[in-house]
DNA sequence: ACGTCTATTGGACATCTGCGCAATAAGGGA
DNA sequence: TCCCTTATTGCGCAGATGTCCAATAGACGT
């Protein structure tokens, strides 16, 4: 293979790492994967990084921060706090996130036995209660949410739609995926002391746009 | 070892993987544990399972099969719809479910890769769901709940709890686990129409009295 | 043109995995 | 007591896995 600069082939590393955890889950992602998604041999990955575990690590903080940072922008472009959520929804239910959520259910199950991806694992889910924390705040002190406790708040928001995706990623069928947004939304609602159905409901269409 | 009969042999084979599941995690449960578990040769184990997917799934079953039966009779001994409820949520948050609680983070990764604890997982996940739709609806019923989709906040308050006990199994310290139980508590009263704090709080020995 | 640095190779190594199978032995019925 | 069924053994097989390492080759400065 042609040499590349460290900084290049680290990336690239990292992006096939993440192609094929996207296909096959990271818990089975292997380093001979990796080294065949870029037809390089399997040594060189090891010349990069020291263990598989951070293979991982950097391929699901690649996955999962980018995600992150999309959707912060999806959200500045909104004009007020309820409009930010209902794109934050919008964006976490979208299709695509579904087939890429067998990634968080592979993380938070390896979490306990690889240090590295279990530390990613962390950071990145405090980094999306965060931001639904820093919405609820803002929400709170333009007047148009009532919140006693915006980052338990934001637990409790995160948390029901984690458990609500795990259910139509790991048992698709059992809940229709369509009714995970109106559920999290109405749950939320009540959360904020806003009337039900009161928020926007973005239309699949809108949650879309954000993925490009 | 000693000549069982084919239906002690099974049971036994089933416990031994659990008491390794309980330790290393499903995903991580390998044929030979099971048979060193037991102290018999791994053949055994093939003569009884066809798959080792089969092994897991049964003693996944045996594991969430039996939590979810001892819930069941905390619950009938409860005079009211809400104590029920607050029965449930105190059995859900015991200590000694955020351990065994790393199976359900194993079962709900695997469940993509291994088809018969995928199904068992599904099921076990539905009657869950299932156990607090029936009491919401009791309830409904009993004048002391509002609430028009008893299964819809049936998952919702299922999938709240799962979402917060899945950051304390993988991600210890992010939450404290003593305020899962509040917190799900909290939104349960959201949800049918009761002011907060008003369902009563179970102390965490109520919660280990479920267990013995 | 030469030498040095290091990216890259390709395979060795030890270990683990699920599964299958021929051989063994235990136990119950006749 | 003998025999037949079958529970149990113990190892073999084929493949996978993470990690390591000596050898190779490509690029860059002098």
């Amino acid at each position: 293979m042609t040499r590349l600069s460290p900084t290049a082939r680290r990336e690239e590393i990292v992006a096939a790492a993440l192609r094929v955890a996207t296909t096959k889950g990271l818990a089975n992602t292997t380093v001979r994967d990796v080294a065949a998604e870029m037809g390089t041999s399997s040594g060189l990955i090891h010349h990069y990084f020291a263990s598989m575990d951070d293979v991982l690590a950097a391929a699901f903080e690649e996955a999962a921060g980018t995600d992150l940072a999309k959707t912060k922008v999806a959200m500045l472009a909104c004009c007020d706090a309820s409009e930010r959520l209902s794109t934050f929804f919008a964006s976490y239910t979208r299709t695509e996130e579904y087939r890429a959520f067998q990634m968080w259910l592979d993380a938070w199950a390896e979490a306990s036995r690889r240090p590295a991806l279990g530390a990613t694992s962390r950071r990145l889910n405090v980094a999306w209660q965060e931001l639904i924390a820093a919405t609820l705040i803002e929400g709170v002190n333009d007047g148009v949410f009532v919140c006693d406790d915006p980052a338990a708040t934001a637990w409790r928001v995160l948390s029901l739609l984690d458990g609500l995706s795990l259910q139509v990623a790991a048992h698709p069928g059992v809940i229709e995926r369509a009714v995970v947004l109106d559920w999290a939304m109405t749950a939320l609602e009540g959360e904020v002391g806003r009337p039900m159905r009161s928020l926007p409901r973005p239309s699949t269409d809108e949650g879309r746009a954000v993925a490009s």
